[in-house]
This record gives structure tokens, sequence and C-alpha cells, in this order.
DNA sequence: CAAATATCGTTTGTACACAAACAAGATTGC
DNA sequence: GCAATCTTGTTTGTGTACAAACGATATTTG
């Protein structure tokens, strides 16, 4: 006898909030998906830096990143050389269109973070956004 | 001119947060995904019931619920019959070994909701908990 | 009753996400 | 300086997740 409920569980929950979460997202910005946006936000908050270091400060492993990256790339958005000092290395950089379409995007990205926040009021965001970096 | 932090937005913590869920919940469950525990806990507990209807109780569109579905038939954890008077209707109900499988994890899954929320006094975890909710 | 409509389950295509294994190229340690 | 080790990027395989289209079956409506 167990009185477990799925349904009040972090994990389950958690699922659903991201659900409508990216539902939100898709409907603001049709253009990228969340991970693409977010390897192009970084790479052009940071400048041009190997494949694998953007996937490590946007938390995404080597396959998956290369998956986001070779997208991007396909689009047009990104171009790429080698390291001459490391030749394994993939260098990646925005290039105009890809700055472009960054610029264009963010207003939509921030209106899309207000949305995905709207159901609680300024002070309960402040206290859920603590709490939740609190869980990365 | 903008001032767009990519790491302060809800949907890439949100994401991370996500990232680190599903870590400690492969740790303690190597059994099962998240979402076939999702779909077997919700069978037993509201018993026999369609696929689709399944899928709509825990969020799973009728594409991703049939994947899971068929992943637990192939496991052996659940039996499948025809609706009688709708022979559309894929009834699914948890077998015996469905069932012992379930008993048997159920401890973990406590554990992985625990673990998960760690970082957090327990007043934290009622508070966020409840904000989390709100924003499903 | 028959036609329009809705639902059920399925399939295909795209996109993460991670594990595991691999080759090519760098680094380290002795 | 060279052998053990690590890193970089790639590939394959499994498992969500959702959109769109489909055939089969129910239901509704004129």
């Amino acid at each position: 006898m167990s009185n477990y409920r799925l349904d009040e569980q972090i994990g389950f929950i958690l699922r659903r909030v991201n659900q409508r979460h990216l539902a939100i997202f898709s409907q603001h910005m049709p253009e990228l998906t969340p991970t693409q946006f977010a390897a192009l936000a970084k790479l052009i908050e940071l400048g041009e830096m190997s494949q694998n270091e953007l996937g490590r400060k946007i938390a995404m492993d080597a396959a998956t990143i290369k998956g986001v990256a070779d997208r991007l790339i396909k689009r047009g958005l990104l171009n790429t050389r080698r390291n001459p000092n490391d030749s394994r290395r993939k260098l990646l950089c925005a290039n105009i269109a890809g700055v472009a379409l960054y610029e264009k995007l963010v207003a939509s990205a921030e209106r899309i973070s207000e949305k995905t926040l709207s159901p609680l009021s300024a002070g309960e965001r402040e206290t859920f956004l603590r709490l939740l970096e609190k869980l990365a």
C-alpha cells in the first residue's frame, strides 16, 4: 500500500511545464527551435568558439550540439573554419544572416519568457526563478 | 543593443533542471524511463483504459504514447485487448509482471523526487511546487 | 438512412537528448 | 622522444516529442 501520486511528482510537473513553454516558444518563434536559438544567442554573446565548447556553454553533449550546429550551418546562419593551432577543432561563428536573424528574434524571446511566467505575479516570478536555479 | 541574457531565461533553466532530474532518474531507476514509469503508474492507478486515453491522462500525444505503450508491451508489462463496444480502441492493462515491477520501483520513484528537490528546504519545496504547478 | 464529421490508432518526418564506440589529432609523463 | 592518455568531432542506436496525413470505425446531422 503506497500513497505515491504521479501528478504531484516534480518530474511529472516539470515535463508539463516544459511542454507548455515549448508550445509558447514555437508559437512566437517558428523560425528556430529553443535549442537552435540558444546556440545562436550564446555564439553571438561570446563570439567564435569550437563546436564542443559551445555545447558545454549551453549544456548540450557532443552528439546533440553537432545536430544543432549542422542545422544552423545548413540554414546559412553560421560560418565554420578549422582552428589552425588545433586541426581537430571546428570553429563556429554567427555570420551576417545569423546576427540579423538573432536581432530580429530577441524581442520574441523576451516575450516568450514573459508569457511562460505570466501565471505568476512579479514577486512569485522572482521567488520561482531563484528556487528553480537552485535545482539546475 | 539588447540586454537579453540566455542563462537567466526560464526556458533555458527549465531545460537544465530537467536534465539534472533525468540524470537522477536513470541512476535510481535504470529499468524504466520516466515516461514509461508514468504510463505504468497511471495505468495501475486508474485501471484498464484505451491507449489514447492513457496518453491524455499523462500529457502524451497519440504518436508518443504509441511508442511508449509498444515498449511496455514488448517488455511484457502490459496486456492488450480490443474494446468490444468500439473496435477502434486498444485497451491497455498492466499485467502481473507490470504490477510487480511497479511495486518494486515505487520506492525508487519517491527517492528520485526527494533527491531532485534536495537543494531546497522543506518550506522552499512547498513554495516551489505550488508555483511550478501554476505554470503547467 | 446517408452524408458529413469526429475519433482511434498508425505511420512518416523532423528535432532534441544521451550512451557508447571510434578515428584523428593533441598532451602528458617518463 | 615516444608511449599512454585525453580531447574533438563523428556515427549509431534508443527513446521521447510533436506535426501532419492516413485508413478504419463511430457518431452526428440533415
